[in-house]
DNA sequence: GCCACTTGTGAACGACTGCTCATATGTGCA
DNA sequence: TGCACATATGAGCAGTCGTTCACAAGTGGC
């Protein structure tokens, strides 16, 4: 028990640790990233392809540029993002993979808050 | 680009796959499940290891029993809990062993929210 | 230079989240 | 039975989040 108090990451990691899954919490962005993962894409097909507002989407796309989780390469008057965080890519495709033949959690079940 | 948008999983999948981002996006209920990665553990043992109110932690573990994420099994007075579900356990193992050894994120860089 | 288009930004608002305090429920011990 | 302990729950509050609206900035075509 002293153990695993001894075992946690420091308070600083884990805090990293809840952001980077915070990022992934919200379905808008969620469907950023995974229409990401076929690769890069403007901003306006994002909006187009995800059902977004085009505005929203920019202001999703500044949080996780901001994070480094997307990279933008500007063409003219497009702005072309992509995956640039193989460690998101690779928790997306787990949870994805996971989710594609077994619903990973009791998707709520009538005690939910 | 159209193919992207048919690759899109439903809506309500992104949604389950969100909320299921969202519980380990708190850095307190992250702190616990961590603590549940060796076995399981009773409230108060888990308020004491992660330094949270006994409380706190109940409240936290009810959402995420909710949600099927932890099991409980109740000796006399005590509750032990421990990960019910290995998908999250999965996710967790992944994202703790990448930051083990190399910074996910860009942990913000003056350009956060 | 002007206009249409694409993207970025800020403010404001409603909704949600997590925490704390108070209290209820249940268990073991004397 | 009475009390201390462990856990659960509800209400309330403060803070955060995501969305929308309005507009600014930069670019390419005419």
């Amino acid at each position: 028990m002293e153990a695993v108090r001894a075992d946690l990451p420091d308070a600083e990691a884990v805090e990293e640790l809840g952001a980077t899954f915070g990022l992934l919490a919200d379905a808008s962005r969620l469907r950023l990233l995974i229409a990401l993962l076929d690769g890069e894409m403007c901003v306006c097909d994002l909006a187009d392809a995800c059902g977004q507002s085009e505005s929203g989407v920019s202001h999703a796309l500044r949080l996780l540029r901001a994070h480094r989780v997307v990279a933008v390469r500007r063409s003219g008057r497009r702005a072309f993002y992509r995956l640039a965080d193989a460690h998101v890519r690779m928790l997306l495709d787990l949870a994805l993979a996971h989710h594609a033949h077994a619903t990973p959690l009791g998707t709520i079940d009538g005690d939910a808050r």
